[in-house]
Order: structure tokens, then C-alpha cells, then sequence
DNA sequence: CTGCCTACCGAGCGAGTGATCGGTCGGGGC
DNA sequence: GCCCCGACCGATCACTCGCTCGGTAGGCAG
């Protein structure tokens, strides 16, 4: 009943790309990306505190529990949206009783944040480690960040469709915490071009609304993106950081 | 309780814009925008019948049921999505009873697809609209309905905004319906893209994922957008202008 | 006046919601 | 052996959901 697990592995790195060329050594993902999270330790309940220890073990035995529970919802939250989804949806998908959910979350809205935490984690991680890798110059420190980003709404669909989409079945605390995060990784995009403008040779008067725009082709990449689609991955990631070029006026 | 009526009233075009000057001449709304919907007459029920019919009272008595209802439910279903909107969230926004808004309505589906109808349908004559008064010239037409697109994502943020986003709330046959005509404003694009490439000197090698970007910079646009942000309209119009134009490769 | 229509409302239906209760069961410590 | 604890479940809580029933108030035709 719950065939489709949620998707997890490294996101590719375009062939013969600038950067990390080292793959899958250590693990299934770099330390580094996991690592990120500036996030405050959970404070709640027991169950919460839990959740989040042993979020690790997402990697190491994907047929757990809670990365079965997390998935389910993330797969029903995508397809459903968050009311639309009811625990006893989660709980027969992850093959568990409501009160099984409720073992390893203290409720339905936990969940969420839980996922929305972990999309927003990877999402930043990846930045980071794109514009580590990118080196000093401000055009390659562009298309880095860009490409990551892309690559992301690509191969993390339906975090970043639920990411984005669900930001207001957030209750307000957990909302004004995602969004701070969410907006910090807009102002990286921003610094990038804005970088580029100034040190560059972009041409964009406006760099923040460039930036905007570069989010919003992102966020659509989420929403239309199918892996069966008739372009590569490749092709798709290289035709948007052109569009991203053009936008921000980067010399050809 | 229900001080956030329905948007309505004419959007404004740029001043001094090329095309139909003759603002709020006859009514508020030129006919031929309400007009344009090719939708089958309803052939449901008398409730649903009555509602369609009765939908131009919109403009002549915005303080009737019908459109409060409607007004009541685009507001919720933007701030809470349609199953995080109760029949009485509803009902209570417009001052009615429950039983109240289904004297009006058959069910709560019906009033999402009246609410998406209505949207494509204004969208879609817009739409038609901008390419009929734009002339011949592919660069000119290009511009004339991306300005109408980014206007309409401005001025009808909520209902461009639902459009979007509760797509996957309407039930399978209502969904076709929509997706279609969404697809049909899609291709106009596509087509303003490629003629702009085949006879208007547009550099664009994928058309088809110019227009793409161009829908998703405005689907961004209706979800960020505040009425009291520091640009006007016509600044944020000009400005997308710009970008859908580098993007298609438009001479400047 | 009666009869009938539209336009509503108070009350309530069955189903389903998020969440909890008191358990059961297996495994590890001692 | 014994006990405890984490992991889970069946049953059920109070509540809300979409929707409907039977009614009423007012206008209008005859």
C-alpha cells in the first residue's frame, strides 16, 4: 500500500560539472548537507525530541518507522495538501495505527514542521556547499547557486511543492521560523546577483527582483517537473540557469 | 465580519498604453471580458443553474448573496485552501446560514469551480482582449499579453492565487475542465513566443519553456505581490515585461 | 383572502476528524 | 525469575465536517 517511499539519495551533480566530484564516498548524502541545520534543538514533548534524534537513521534503514511515516505524509501532503490529508491516511500508508503515528509524533501538525525543517536543512545545505565549491568569481558563483537550486526543486519534488505550498498550514510559530530560514535562502540568491552586478558584468537594474524571479521558475519547476519528462535532467538545469542568465543580464 | 469583499472592479491598464482606451465606459467590466466564456451552459441542478445565471447580479449588487458567498469563499480558500475551509467559515464570512449558501449552491465543490470558472473565464477574455488590440506586430502582441497576464496575476491575486493552488481540490471531471482552459491560455503564450521567434526577431531556442517561465514568473507575482508594496502596478508590470522579454530573447 | 414560490434558518444527521486511553507484547537489565 | 520500558494497537473520546430536513417569512398571482 505504500510503494512509494520518500525520495532520498543524493541529487545527481551534472556530468563533468565544476565542483565535488566525489559522488556517494561516505554515505548516501555528504555530512555536510545533513550537517547544516542551524536549527534550534527540539524543545517540546519526549515524542518530538525523539523524532529528531533518530531522524538519522532516515538513511541507514529506510523501512523504520518514522522515515515510513514521514514519507507517507510527505507523498499524501504533495497530493492532497495538509487538510486534505488525515492521519488515518499516514497511518495506513506508513502500514501503522493511528496511535502508532502518534507514538513517534505528538500530532499531525509535527509532522509537518518536521518535514518542512528537513526540506528547508537540505535546501540550505545545498547552497552553502554550492557556493563553497563555486570559488571567488561572481558569474560562477552564480550559476552554482542557481544550478543547486534548480537541481533541487527537480530531484526533492514534493519537499519543495510542500515547502512552498503548505507554508500556511503552518501553525505561527513554526511558520515565522520556516519563513526567516526560507528568506535567508532568498537573500543568498540576492547577494548573487547582486554580486554579479557588481563585480560581474550583469546587467539587471533590478537584483532582487531578479532573484525573485530565478525563486519563482524554481518553484514551478516543483509543480511541473516530471522525471519521465522528455529532457534530461541536464538539459532542464542547463536551459533555466540560461533563462536565470538573461534574467540577471550575465554576459554570454 | 466579512470586510474583505471579492476583488473586482476593472484592472487598470498602464497609463498611456497602447490599446483600448476607453476605461470604465459602459460598466465595469467591458462586455466582451465577461462574454468570452466558451463554458457549457450548466446542466446540473436547479441550484447550480440559478447560480450561474444570476452571476452577473455580481456586478450590479456586489452586496447580494451570491456574490458574498463567493467573495466570502475566494478569501478563505486563499488564506486556508479549500479543505482547511469549512461550509461555515463560509457561511459566517457572507452573513449567511449554512443551509443559506446551499440554497445558492449544490455543494462546497461547486463553489470552488464557480470561484475557478470565473477566474479562467476573466483570464482567458483578458487574454483575447490584449492579443486583439495588439495588432500584427509579434514583438507588440508578445508584449501586449504578457502585460495582461502580469496584470491579471497583480489585480486578481486571490483568485489567480486559488487557480493555482486548489487545482488538485476540484474533483476529476471539474479539474479536466479547468486544466484545459489553463493549457489554452498556456499555448497562447507559447504561440506569442514563437511567432516572436519566427517573425519578431526573439532569440529564444525552447519557446515553449520561455512561456513556461513566463507563467511562472506571474503564478510568483500572485503570491508575493502586496497592493501596498513599495512599487506601483505599472513599475512591477514594466519591470516582468523586461524579464519575459530577455528570456524570450526579444531585442531590446 | 388563498396558494404558491423563492429565500432563507434552526436543528440535526451520519461520517469522519485529531487525539487519547488503557492496554498488550517482546526484549534487555539484573 | 522478575520488572521495566519502548513500541505499538483496539476502542473510544469530544468535536467538526458536508449536507439535509422541516419549517417560516415575505412577495406576488389569482
Amino acid at each position: 500500500a505504500h510503494d512509494k517511499a520518500i525520495e532520498q539519495g543524493d541529487i545527481p551533480v551534472r556530468a563533468g560539472a565544476p565542483g565535488r566530484g566525489e559522488g556517494r564516498r561516505g554515505g548516501r548524502h555528504s555530512a555536510t548537507v545533513r550537517d547544516v541545520s542551524t536549527e534550534e534543538a527540539p524543545t517540546r514533548g519526549n515524542a518530538q525530541r525523539q523524532a529528531w534524534e533518530r531522524w538519522r537513521e532516515y538513511d541507514a534503514d529506510p523501512a523504520a518507522d518514522l522515515p515510513r511515516i514521514l514519507g507517507a505524509a510527505l507523498v499524501a501532503f504533495a497530493e492532497h495538501g495538509y487538510h486534505g490529508t488525515s492521519i488515518r491516511d499516514v497511518a495506513a500508508a506508513s502500514g501503522l495505527s493511528v496511535p502508532g503515528v502518534y507514538h513517534h509524533f505528538r500530532s499531525k501538525q509535527e509532522i509537518l514542521r518536521a518535514l518542512m525543517d528537513a526540506t528547508m536543512d537540505e535546501l540550505l545545505g545545498r547552497c552553502e556547499a554550492a557556493l563553497r565549491d563555486a570559488g571567488a568569481d561572481p558569474a560562477a558563483r552564480f550559476d552554482s547557486l542557481v544550478e543547486s537550486f534548480v537541481r533541487f526543486h527537480m530531484f526533492r519534488r514534493p519537499q519543495a511543492f510542500v515547502g512552498s505550498s503548505e507554508i500556511r498550514s503552518l501553525e505561527a510559530d513554526n511558520r515565522a521560523a520556516y519563513v526567516a530560514r526560507r528568506d535567508a535562502a532568498q537573500r543568498l540568491l540576492e547577494e548573487a546577483v547582486a554580486d554579479g552586478v557588481a563585480a560581474g558584468g550583469f546587467s539587471a537594474e533590478h537584483p532582487d527582483e531578479v532573484a525573485r524571479a530565478i525563486s519563482s521558475l524554481c518553484v514551478g519547476v516543483a509543480s511541473w517537473y516530471r522525471p519521465d519528462g522528455p529532457l534530461t535532467p541536464d538539459q532542464l538545469v542547463q536551459r533555466h540557469l540560461v533563462l536565470a542568465r538573461r534574467m540577471a543580464g550575465a554576459p554570454a
